[in-house]
RNA sequence: GGUGACGUAGCUCAGACGGUAGAGCAGGGGACUCAUAAGCCCUUGGUCACUGGUUCAAGUCCAGUCGUCACCA
């Protein structure tokens, strides 16, 4: 079969926090489980996202804080760039979006729009500060709710009644900022003309049915259906700066620019690697499938307004880029929206101290445990629960004690009592046949799972082969048939490295960390991915740090074992994963 | 207020097309000993949020109620 063409797009974090296990288990590890999966399966894959570096909460706390923005931003980003890569989020390229490239692009992105008209000027009221010059983000303001007259409702929601406000309807008005009263002024924007484009977006929704998740599309399909206008600009200073004369302080609204990462990050992912016009095979050709993996709270951007200024813009179409004037843009194929984790029954908060470092999981307890861990209570269809027992329990009697185990049982007695190599088998039994062949048709059922991305199924999968070869082992019992028949007991005991050789590839996707280290127990040479790496790019003045993956010598195959007899084991096997005891 | 999703054993979750509830972990018991006292076998747990309705038969379809969440106005 001719290799697919995959491009993963993965939400982009917003640069004004850590990332917590939430976001990790909704968005960057199911990506990555699925890139892994692909590249293994010899198809082309590139995973872009980056650091949303841009708007009004950032530079919120910058003020706060007596920073600038890109202060702000470059602190995160280089944390988001370290928890990545240490738990092994294999991105092509994690870039952010205060790059040139990605600015230059965004403009394009404004002036296609409007060239195309799908955007339209018009006027609206909005909240302006006289002390400090600018507008007002309803966020930033409070005053008295017309509803419930709560008098510390904020500009976009009374915290009291909780209904959704506008700032203009506040009664006594006042900045959060300098507690100075704004006035009302008209601002002139540029509006997205959705209107005209639901025809087209219902039909783009019409052929979801068979394998987009239900908690995705309806929900979508009625957004498209009855889309009105929306605000494109925004009255900002950090951003990316709307390409007309006489539009000081006018910024593309950062949620298109940070959803047209996925394109730029593909261009500038071209550029970086010396082949500048790959990206239009991802973006023009039709066969290529693109994936966005995102958190629920962003679904109808990526289902409804991503669809809207990709069919709007059509196309880049600049002079240097002159060659796409029949192209049109891919749209995605699939937007496997993920729910929410929680902790204690409550969101993740930062500012309340609702949270789950990850950069401390990582060097506490690596990055396979937290990734087991997180498949396991992946909210693929609903709402799920971090909890640091079941953290343990998960780590201690299943990774460990079921994989791990298994892994330890076996190498020890091959390398005690084989010589250190693998056995060569004799006849194979119908038993020893039978669990071989169980592991071959896992690469079916478990890759159908991964490519569906039913990511949980896939993992209870493989942790049910590992658990049968443990019941084979057990049935079996080398350790006795040694003291009679020792060329039978090598045989039991090639069985069942072929069938952990199998499932160290079938547990990658999970788990890489330690299916390299079973691997290299095995006494293979080879890796099965490549590595990542924390790399500075650009010109002088577009100077940034990316997070890259390098194929390199990867050598990882979807397919089952072909183990060696007589191969050397890579060393005294000695225990994978570490047990968790919490303090 | 609108749209949509969710509410199943102690915990985390499965349960197209309706036929009297399943898995893993935890808990209890057992035989073994190669293994990080891990693995294996057996086993105790459930008013399927609530109330009505359709049906010979409903976690499974319909209506309503309550609760949780996301997005939109």
């Amino acid at each position: 079969m001719a290799p697919e063409n995959i491009l993963v797009c993965v939400a982009w974090p917003y640069a004004n926090g850590d990332l917590h296990v939430g976001h990790v288990a909704g968005a960057y590890l199911p990506a990555d489980i699925f890139a892994r999966y692909h590249r293994l399966k010899g198809n082309r894959v590139v995973m872009v996202s980056g650091s949303d570096s841009h708007g009004t909460p950032i530079v919120v706390r910058a003020d706060k804080e007596g920073k600038t923005p890109r202060e702000v931003f470059e602190y995160f980003h280089a944390r988001f760039l370290e928890t990545q890569k240490n738990l092994g989020v294999s991105y092509d390229l994690f870039t952010h979006t205060d790059t040139q490239n990605h600015r230059r692009i965004g403009q394009q992105m404004f002036t296609r729009l409007l060239e195309n008209e799908y955007l339209y000027k018009a006027k609206q009221k909005q909240l302006y500060s006289e002390s400090q010059s600018k507008f007002l983000p309803d966020r930033l303001v409070e005053g008295t709710c017309p509803h419930c007259g709560y008098d510390k409702a904020r500009g976009d929601q009374c915290d009291n009644c909780g209904k959704l406000l506008d700032g203009t309807e506040l009664i006594n008005p006042r900045s959060r900022i300098d507690g100075s009263t704004p006035v009302v002024r008209e601002s002139e924007h540029y509006f997205f003309d959705l209107p005209a484009l639901r025809e087209k977006l219902v039909a783009y929704l019409s052929d979801k049915d068979s394998y987009w998740r239900s908690t995705v599309l309806d929900f979508s399909r009625n957004y498209a259906a009855h889309a009105e206008p929306r605000a494109f600009t925004r009255d900002l200073t950090w951003g990316i700066p709307i390409p007309l004369p006489d539009s000081e302080g006018k910024c593309i609204y950062v949620w298109y620019e940070a959803l047209l990462g996925y394109l730029t990050a593909t261009v500038e992912w071209a550029s970086i690697t010396g082949q500048p016009d790959e990206w239009r095979k991802f973006w023009y050709e039709k066969d290529v499938k693109i994936y966005n993996f995102i958190g629920k709270d962003n679904i109808l951007f990526h289902t409804v307004l991503w669809q809207a200024v990709l069919l709007g813009m059509e196309r880049l179409g600049q002079p240097w880029d002159g060659a796409d004037v029949d192209k049109v843009f891919n749209l995605p194929y699939d937007v496997p929206a993920n729910q929410y984790v929680n902790l204690g029954g409550q969101k993740f908060s930062k500012s309340l101290g609702v949270s789950v470092d990850v950069l401390d999981l990582t060097a506490k307890y690596g990055a396979d445990p937290v990734r087991y861990y997180l498949t396991s209570i992946m909210p693929e269809a609903k709402d799920s629960e971090w909890s640091w027992n079941d953290f343990v329990l998960r780590n201690n009697s299943e990774l460990l004690a079921k994989w791990g185990n298994l892994v330890q049982r076996t190498l020890s007695q091959i390398w005690k009592n084989f010589d250190q190599r693998i056995p060569t088998p004799g006849e194979l039994s119908e038993a020893d046949k039978a669990l071989i062949a169980q592991s071959e048709a896992a690469f079916e059922t478990i890759g159908g799972a991964l490519n569906a991305v039913h990511l949980r199924d896939a993992l209870t999968g493989a942790i049910e082969l590992a658990t049968a070869t443990n019941q084979y082992l057990d049935r079996e019992a080398p350790w006795k048939t040694i003291k009679a028949d020792k060329a039978r007991a090598g045989t039991q005991l090639y069985v069942a490295a072929r069938v952990i050789d199998s499932l160290s590839v079938l547990l990658s996707p999970f788990i890489p960390f330690t299916s390299e280290a079973v691997r290299k127990q095995l006494g293979y040479k080879d890796t099965l991915f490549g590595e990542q790496y924390i790399e500075q790019v650009g010109a002088t003045d577009d100077r940034h740090d990316v997070l890259r993956y390098n194929a390199g010598a990867a050598r990882g195959e979807w397919k089952p074992s072909n183990l060696q007899p007589g191969q050397p084991l890579g060393g005294e096997p000695k225990g994978l994963i570490a047990k968790i005891e919490l303090a």
